[in-house]
DNA sequence: ATAATATATGAATAAAGAATCATATGAAAG
DNA sequence: CTTTCATATGATTCTTTATTCATATATTAT
């Protein structure tokens, strides 16, 4: 009987050491939903050109009011956007700079994507 | 009647510029739906210390051996992760860097943030 | 060939989530 | 204080998706 290429024993305790806790993990997960919808990431990038009152990313996107009430809630409830009150209108804007960020590594890994990738049907 | 303090019609034509298309933001909210998931952020998160077999991940994790390759699936098919096989067993690993850096980035914002949110449940 | 081990996959189930509809709240104007 | 405009929200519906179960494929050993 040959030694495993691949030490069994050896690679889960490496692997046990980095894992962080369950919970971050799951925080992370959550986070990433979030971004994970495209109703949400057009409304990022709406924001990402300006601040916007609601009735403005309605008619960008052609969807009802409730709809992206919706989801500036989800967006909002992640601390990924803010607003605040301008008379009847509510303005919406980005929180932070993370949201660029990390919607960027993704583009990037998006299209980058060392190209040879067209058998995907 | 006072003009409005938020220009709409501009704030509109800001905006249009700079979104990209429908089918790229597609992409982008379906590369971040990948990583919204708790078990597929465990996968991940191994495979950044080491090269692993289906069965390590599965006792890892503590689930099912078809539960870990369905998602192993989910993980190949968006090119974060590849395989080599090694006798009967397959070997994953890491695709790209990418993987590493879009997490990272959610890793941040997670962590980072400011703090003051301890208010959220 | 057959058995044993490692992994993959199709179908079904169950749970999460996005959009819709109807309605509620909130601010301002008449 | 009633109406109007802007937004929020609860309940329901429909879709998506993660897991399970049973089974299929693939590699190696007997």
């Amino acid at each position: 009987m040959e030694r495993p290429a691949h030490d069994h024993l050896d690679a889960l305790n490496t692997v046990r050491g980095g894992m962080p806790q369950d919970e971050l993990l799951c925080d992370l997960a959550d986070l990433f939903k979030i971004f994970g919808d495209t109703t949400r990431m057009k409304i990022l990038f709406s924001l990402f050109e300006a601040e916007l009152c609601v009735h403005e990313i309605t008619a960008l996107l052609g969807m009802t009011q409730s709809a992206i009430s919706h989801q500036l809630k989800v967006l909002k409830d992640a601390h990924l956007i803010d607003s605040r009150r301008e008379g009847k209108t509510m303005i919406y804007f980005l929180a932070d700079d993370h949201v660029r960020s990390i919607i960027g590594q993704g583009y990037e890994h998006i299209t980058e994507e060392d190209k040879p990738h067209e058998e995907d049907l």
